[in-house]
DNA sequence: ACCTGAACACCGTTCAAGT
DNA sequence: ACCTGAACACCGTTCAAGT
């Protein structure tokens, strides 16, 4: 609040008087990140128009630092509820209704939320010794972390981040696709 | 730190000399939250063996409310890292390799983090005077959000969120199943 | 090695007072 | 209506001092 009222150059006192708590500064700001993510016209191809909704919605989580200590909250604003509206209107084109419906809708959200917060946590606040500390633990205890050690889960650069998220979009729109309620 | 202290009958300073920082607290408690999901053991159906493990998983964020505030943050305990091995052992079991494997885990965690972090989000700190602000603002523009009010997406008793959950669990393993490395 | 008491720099929010 | 300055209660952490 202080800092934020004198990038303002005003007192955090004045900063207190238009906004009724944090919370509430911390609310618009996240609605803010999902207004910079890009909404793309319906084609045809409703699994190509949630990538790039989906995409979008990512790269602007990995665009702002700070976000991920802001998912802890609720997200009910217009930028947020327009970006749910274009996702589930895209699943109703792929034959999606009722449960199957509120099913598609949860599970893409939950992915590129689960997606997003783990990667911007990762690149940002691991520091290396930790990372280090953990990968020693996993070699050391080979016997514990027979799966760990083989696939190189610890090892970041064994894959690309873009690339395995990729693949899982691939793989839920799939899934989604298979089932739809006849 | 200091209630945490007196809940623990001694100064905060005591506790200070203990933990090298608050951070390194909420990483022992992250770790601790995932002590208790249990490990199932490996059986010849290794798709319900990670089904098991992530309503697990599920469970014991829910039951800490506190949960939400923790997940923006590494994870690298040992008890992440011993469920972790399980969870991809069981897609080894399942046939999965290399980057199918790697894709395969990180989509199955990407879930069950987004699916948690959303759900006790929602069931904790939205106020219903929120709720039904966004309600009503969705029902307002009923022509921004056709899809929305169709679907009765903010209707929170629409669907059982236990329902859902197993309904994109099932379809997250499908798609890993259907996708085996050959 | 382990704990205390006092202190430091900071935080979000409030309240009277100004214009 | 909008802003200020002072103050309040709190926070994580440190530092000298104890045992």
């Amino acid at each position: 609040m202080r800092s934020l009222a004198q990038r303002l150059t005003v007192t955090a006192t004045a900063l207190c008087w238009h906004v009724r708590t944090k919370d509430d500064v911390l609310d618009l700001a996240m609605d803010q990140i999902f207004g910079d993510v890009p909404i793309p016209g319906a084609t045809d191809d409703w699994p190509e128009d949630v990538r790039v909704l989906v995409r979008g919605w990512r790269s602007a989580m990995l665009r702002h630092p700070w976000a991920p200590g802001l998912v802890g909250r609720p997200m009910l604003g217009p930028n947020v509820l327009a970006r749910t509206e274009f996702l589930q209107a895209a699943l109703v084109r792929g034959g999606c209704r009722g449960r199957h419906l509120a099913a598609a809708t949860r599970t893409l959200a939950n992915y590129v939320i689960g997606a997003s917060l783990t990667e911007a946590t990762w690149r940002r606040s691991v520091d290396p010794d930790a990372r280090a500390a953990a990968r020693d633990h996993v070699a050391a205890h080979a016997d514990a972390y027979p799966t760990l050690n083989a696939s190189g889960h610890l090892d970041d650069d064994r894959w690309d981040d873009d690339l395995l998220f990729e693949d899982g979009l691939d793989g839920v729109l799939r899934s989604v696709a298979r089932h739809p309620p006849s």
